[in-house]
RNA sequence: GGUGCCAUAGCUCAGAUGGUAGAGCAAAGGACUGAAAAUCCUUGUGUCCCCGGUUCGAUUCCUGGUGGCACCA
């Protein structure tokens, strides 16, 4: 059976690596599960593969799309699908390297389908929200869709417009398009998660940081500087050096807001992470035979 | 060497005329279905530098130490 090897965990663990040395050995190519990657504008930042790391295993979603185009999780499990399907012809078993989380749900267990918001209906909640603030947010989704208003976190702006962007949308509820149904997937699926101690993880985080910044992270947020406002740009390394080139602090304040943004981050991607009793968890700091080995060997007992 | 000031949370500091303490930041925990590297929620016990004294009671006052800073030699 077709094996879809999900290799995960924190930003900065050492997947990259770990991945490529298990493609090699299996022979197969590497599909990213990366929300950023995907740019190619934003090499440096995102800590995409390196050309010579491109050149050991064959990638794919890595800077296929330009920053203007809007991408998201929805548009992601369907090109990874369909991508997937035509990567299963070849190979028995695919790598799927990447952290983001909402990604990897989405190929492993699939989104309800949720109509795109247009752009005027966004621009209409969002000015509403600017003029009126929280308090009239949290009235339209109690008012457009009590269901769904029981259980959302009411302090959050961004999901309750996104509830209320629904509901002018569809004219129904939010509520009824959340099915929450798990999709079947015609491979097999082995998730391995990568992790090593806080300290250690976050000592890396901050030295790749500094590697960055050497790298010329600032020349390719400069850029970039014009379409700041963008979904994509969203993006810690990105806005720090934006506030630092409007003038609201130094580079050095700058470099330190993103490494802590970094360590949040990867924080944030372990709460996600821990909820999942399907992956399987390995120590980074072993080497990375050893890892690698206890992978081929889970493929082969786990299952097939 | 002398004099003065300071010593409280990981850091920067606040505080009580004596009843064992609180802010910011850092950090930790959590939520999460089309912006997800996003968005949001929760969390402050620490020998109040050490030894002794006064006191019912000292982190607070006093003696002595130790460390830091400043000025004078």
């Amino acid at each position: 059976m077709k094996t879809l090897l999900i290799i995960t965990g924190p930003t900065g663990v050492g997947k990259t690596e770990l991945s490529l040395r298990v493609a090699e050995r299996l022979g197969c190519p590497i599909v990213s599960c990366d929300s950023r990657q995907i740019y190619r504008e934003l090499p440096i930042g995102t800590a995409a593969p390196t050309a010579a790391e491109q050149a050991r295993v064959r990638h794919y979603m890595v800077g296929t799309h330009s920053l203007q185009e809007d991408y998201n999780a929805g548009m992601f499990e369907r090109d990874a699908l369909r991508l997937l399907d035509e990567l299963f012809r070849e190979h028995e078993v695919v790598v799927m390297t990447g952290g983001s989380m909402l990604y990897i749900d989405a190929v492993c267990r699939g989104l309800d389908e949720i109509p795109a918001v247009p752009q005027d209906v966004r621009e209409r909640v969002r000015i509403n929200y600017k003029e009126h603030g929280l308090a009239w947010l949290q009235a339209e989704v109690e008012r457009l869709d009590p269901e769904y208003w029981q259980i959302v976190d009411r302090q959050n702006p961004a999901r309750l417009m996104h509830c209320v962007e629904l509901c002018l949308l569809t004219g129904g509820t939010y509520t009824a398009l959340r099915k929450r149904q798990q999709h079947e997937r015609p491979f097999r699926i082995l998730k391995i998660g990568l992790n090593r101690p806080r300290s250690e993880l976050y000592e890396r985080i901050n030295r790749r940081v500094d590697q960055m910044m050497q790298d010329g992270l600032e020349a390719e947020a400069r850029s970039v500087y014009h379409e700041r406002e963008r979904n994509s740009l969203q993006t810690v390394g990105y806005r720090e050096l934006f506030a630092y080139m409007d003038g609201e602090y130094n580079l050095e304040r700058a470099v330190e807001l993103i490494k802590q943004n970094t360590r949040h981050y990867a924080k944030r991607q372990m709460t996600w992470f821990n909820r999942d009793t399907e992956i399987c968890w390995l120590d980074a700091c072993a080497d990375y035979e050893t890892n690698c080995t206890t992978i081929i060997d889970l493929l082969r007992h786990d299952g097939v």
